[in-house]
DNA sequence: CTGGGTGTTCAATGGGTATCGAACACTTTG
DNA sequence: CAAAGTGTTCGATACCCATTGAACACCCAG
């Protein structure tokens, strides 16, 4: 009944505007976030995203998108759920989240 | 009494976000909007800047921030004179030069 | 016309990072 | 327990891009 360990989150109070562009400069983790824009909270696996690439991509990804403070992440059984920071990240960068919805 | 080529310009409406992220991206060019931003239009040369690089990096700079619909310029004399698009770039993208700015 | 200043282009280099395959850890189901 | 599913980590590879120095073009002041 070991705990696996739990990922580090940084919250976007501690995120540089800088470290949110190089974030959203790359297709997947852009793909990650609008289609995680769309859905409701924790209900999406990581696994559960349509992305051109492998696993191993797929969680760098995943680690990145954490560190900038786009997203929290919590394990649910053998998957791990995500949520777009909606609140904070609005709070902290005011129109980001529309501007990279809307395209 | 040779024209100097024009720089191409390409207009905020016909750049995608993820191209702005990407030029946004890059320490050096974050610097140079942000100086640009505390400045009157086209007061600013490009060899004006407080950037820790050779004039053929910034060259490719202005380059990237052009293409990106953020600056736009003019050749004045020797000089080439640079302007932060901030009306129509705010149109495009509201609230994302603020962003830039406040850091 | 000559010289100093400004900016662009080119070829070459280096560094960062996106990607993959394989191995591993954990969870749930059979 | 065994097997399948989910996600992470590691080592290796490849590619993109920021940077440089040198050569060039243009403008203005002598």
């Amino acid at each position: 009944m070991g705990h696996r360990a739990e990922p580090e989150h940084t919250h976007p109070d501690d995120v540089p505007v800088q470290a949110v562009f190089a974030a959203l400069a790359d297709p997947v983790r852009l793909g990650i976030v609008r289609e995680l824009a769309g859905s409701p909270e924790w209900t999406r696996a990581c696994g559960s995203f349509d992305v051109p690439v492998g696993k191993a991509a797929l969680s760098h990804h995943f680690a990145v998108l954490r560190s900038a403070g786009l997203i929290e992440q919590r394990d649910d059984g053998a998957k791990r759920v995500n949520r777009l920071r909606c609140a904070e990240f609005e709070a902290r960068f005011p129109g980001l989240l529309d501007l990279v919805v809307r395209g």
